[in-house]
DNA sequence: TGATCAAAGATCCTATGGGATTTTACGGTA
DNA sequence: TACCGTAAAATCCCATAGGATCTTTGATCA
């Protein structure tokens, strides 16, 4: 999701220091805005008034729009400027969860039994469900800070995916996996019933971890398949055929 | 491969005229260098002295650089500026591969009976043989030339596989596998086989059409595989196994 | 040899400005 | 009113210059 140093052909830990240049925070900070939708789909982004509402010269605002460019979250149209992407209709978000069985799927399948993946897998499970647990008593926030808590609810979820992804051991899918992220939180908050969704998930979820655990490959994919199944039919549930 | 305009939902050709900003120019042209090897795998990119090459400003060099640094050919360190990509290692080859597998198979599934795709994919494959029977004859070019040859083989086959992708229906799909298309040329200049690599491959695209102008859904996907099987046994044969 | 430190070089960013294009506002005509 | 052409404002895109910060190089010293 965030920027990654090129990574690392043995997978662990990067060991060098996270340099970071004022680009990047640029990239996080406009990452953020967009998934937050303080910056609403169909806005019209100049650059000026990026540069100057972050403090920043126009350089690193270019740069950081050029990389979101290609999540397909912000389009580009020559001389005219970005805009921010519409949301997804009915039939890319149908294309959306074909594209993540394609991709996901094969991840499991060659995850499956890698050292040390079955722990982080764990962790991340773990995190998520903390995630949630967290806020679950809530009493409704300001709606301002409702799409904070998504963003909090989706980062958990993704990662746990990710963990998956980043560890099936083929940087080619996990670099094309790398442009699905955003777009699953566009689907997302899309359709915001956020707490009932992520119980449903973080229970599909604990199946995947309960294989990988095993090192049961075709139960992890066939628990996989189930979970992007069951992602599919809460999206029909609450978008309409006719819309 | 080469930047598109946002591509609309009805595959047709764009009714937008093709306004070109310098950065585009400029991705293009450091594209070519790229790929041709006049930037070398290793060499470090001076963002100033490439500005200064191509007599243009720092901006739009810094944007195409941005830009190409997501399609793997150049890396960025942070402080410490852009470099080529070293060759592609015979692990990566064999991810790469892998990952082919994933993705085009996935394509043809979904690209089988499609309307106009059969015959968009026969004029493709008429290009493809046209290349290859133009420079088939020819004696030894100078060693400068061969690599703009090479490159517009490379060009014309993976037009080919690119009709498919592009024409499977499912633009995240679409845009994931873009991804892979420079790295396949950087896997087959490792072992620049020109000619005879691409005679293998025109028959093995021969077949593939074949299936799908009788719209035999099984029989392409068998076709893609043996196919992608071959590039893989070529790859192999050219790097043993020691490097 | 190995370590320390200063100078050179590069990267990254800022700031400013202007050419070119799009957008908007405005006035004229049917 | 609706449509069309023109002028002004806004914006994008790029050029240029320069400074802050980091890396690299190379020389000095223990």
């Amino acid at each position: 999701m965030s920027t990654r140093t090129a990574s690392l052909p043995s997978g662990g830990t990067a060991p060098t220091l996270a340099r970071k240049i004022l680009r990047d925070d640029v990239y996080d900070a406009l990452l953020e805005m967009l998934m937050t939708q303080r910056l609403a789909p169909g806005q019209s982004l100049s650059i000026d008034g990026l540069a100057r509402e972050l403090g920043v010269s126009q350089t690193p605002i270019r740069e950081a729009l050029v990389q979101l460019e290609h999540t397909g979250l912000v389009i580009r149209a020559a001389l005219k400027g970005y805009t921010v992407t519409a949301p997804l209709t009915a039939a890319q978000m149908a294309e959306l969860i074909d594209a993540r069985e394609v991709i996901e799927l094969a991840a499991v399948e060659r995850a499956v039994g890698r050292s040390g993946l079955s722990e982080r897998l764990e962790s991340a499970h773990a995190e998520h469900q903390a995630v949630i647990a967290r806020y679950g008593l809530d009493r409704q926030p300001s709606a301002d800070a409702v799409q904070g808590q998504l963003l909090e609810y989706f980062r958990a979820d993704w990662a746990f995916h990710e963990t998956i992804i980043r560890g099936c051991g083929n940087r080619f899918i996990d670099q094309m996996a790398s442009i699905l992220g955003a777009n699953v939180h566009r689907m997302r908050q899309s359709m915001d019933r956020g707490l009932t969704d992520s119980a449903d998930a973080l229970r599909e979820h604990a199946e995947i971890l309960a294989a990988f655990q095993v090192g049961n490959r075709a139960r992890a994919v066939g628990a996989m398949a189930r979970h992007l199944q069951g992602v599919s039919q809460r999206a029909q549930a609450e978008a309409p055929p006719g819309h």
